[in-house]
Order: C-alpha cells, then sequence, then structure tokens
DNA sequence: CATAGTGTTCTATTTAATTATAACACTAAT
DNA sequence: ATTAGTGTTATAATTAAATAGAACACTATG
C-alpha cells in the first residue's frame, strides 16, 4: 500500500519509500517484471519531490530489486520469496502478541534484539 | 548492549540511541529507578556527539521513559513490562523463521505489513 | 518527424541532524 | 569552601536529507 511518508517520524523519507516498495514486492501485490508507476507519479503518492524518489529507487537499484528503462519506466527486477509457512506462523505470533498487550514499536525491538540473541 | 551507532544507515542516530536503551529495558537489564551511565560516558559508548545523546534523552524524557536529575544522573522511570508468555512466542517465532531462510529486515517488514493488515 | 510520456542530470536552496566547543549549575564528598 | 562528577545551556559550524526548478534524453506512437 503506497502512500505519503510520514515526515519527521525518525525514518528518512527516502528508507519509508523503500520499505514501502519492499513490502508490496513481499506481499506479491508488485511481481516480478511488473511496472512501477512513473517516477513523478510516485512523488505524488509518498508527497515528496521527485529527487528523493530517485534516491530511493537508485538503492534500489543498486540492490538489483529494481531496474529501469529509459524513457519506459521501473520495473521490478528480483522479487524475495517468501516461505509459504512462515506467512501463517507469522499471523498466529502477531494475533499472540496483540492478545497479550504488546504493541508494534515493543515487537519490532524485542525482534531486533532476540534475533541477534538467539543461537543460530 | 549499549555500543556506537552505525552511521549512514538510514536511522537518525539518536533514534538508534533510543532504541538500543529501550531495549534495554525491555530485556530487563535496566530496570526501575536504576541510573544510566553520564551523558558523557553514553557519548562514548555510541561515538557520538554528547548534544546527540541528549537529544536522545530529551525525547525519552517526555515518553516519561527516563528522568534526569540535576547533578546526579538519568534515571529509567517506566519499564514497560513484556508479557512472560510473549518471550517464548518469539523465540520459537524466530527459530522458525530463521529456519525458513528469511532474514531480520524481511521479518520486520513483514510484521509491519501484516500488523496492520489482521484484523484485532 | 512531432509529440506525449517517461527517466536523467544538474544546480541552488532549505531544513534537519550532527558535531565542536565552551561555559554554567547542581550534588556529594572531602 | 573546594573539588570532582554530574547534568544544562548556548553558539557556531558542518554534514546529510530533502526540496525546488529547470533542462535534457530516450521510447513509443501517430
Amino acid at each position: 500500500m503506497l502512500q505519503p511518508v510520514e515526515k519527521h517520524s525518525g525514518v528518512p523519507a527516502y528508507v519509508q519509500i523503500i520499505h514501502m516498495i519492499k513490502k508490496e514486492i513481499l506481499m506479491g501485490y508488485l511481481t516480478e517484471s511488473s511496472r512501477l508507476p512513473p517516477v513523478r507519479e510516485l512523488a505524488t503518492i509518498f508527497e515528496v519531490n521527485i529527487n528523493t524518489v530517485l534516491k530511493s529507487l537508485d538503492k534500489m537499484a543498486q540492490e538489483e530489486i529494481v531496474q529501469s528503462e529509459q524513457g519506459i519506466g521501473y520495473f521490478i527486477r528480483k522479487t524475495q520469496d517468501v516461505n509459504d509457512e512462515a506467512m501463517p506462523v507469522l499471523r498466529e505470533t502477531i494475533r499472540r502478541l496483540k492478545t497479550y498487550g504488546i504493541g508494534l514499536e515493543m515487537t519490532k525491538l524485542l525482534i531486533e534484539e532476540l534475533w541477534r540473541t538467539e543461537n543460530g
């Protein structure tokens, strides 16, 4: 779901844009070879300057996630596929965490911390 | 685990500092009323200027997570407690995700997306 | 070949984040 | 009172992020 970035959120706009596009890919809404909206339209959607959009796309091009074609558009190059079993597991985990009254920020912090801590 | 911030990581230094301190609290390494290292020492640990540390602490003071005492130090004011059942659930989920070959970044993106999506 | 729609490049400006440096003020202990 | 250790405040300078605006270049189509 592409939407305006949150300004002054502590996350640079160009990073938020990268995250949103990556999420679209992960969720399967953007598939291999599919075209992104034109950069000027993306700038309108995200409510940022076109240069900020280009910065995001440049980074993703470096990661070989998207690819530009002069005069045509930006295309999805690589789709990371998520293991089929992963989604139900995550959904169930999120359901439980919400039951426990744990919020998204706390969850993200805990996961980052446990990810390092856990062996494997 | 307090350690140097990552520069040019796409996350402002002051935000990284907040995250690290919050994690310490969540993991129970910093408990209610316990004192943080002196601000100058924190600046050395995080490898940033003292002003950047102060910015982080100011934000956390506004959230009522820490509290300063002039001439003495900064203290933990509020510890968010994590439901006892949550940790094992998260550990198990992380173990599985790693088995599936899913990385931390992808996990965070999926969780952010599913958190919004799921009803509840 | 003209045009509309696209990406690309460039320069300048503004705003946010970070650093550097210094001085000041409170607290506890001597 | 003095001192060492602490937080506080202030100013200036630097760097990174974001904006603004314009011009350029490629592609497909009529």
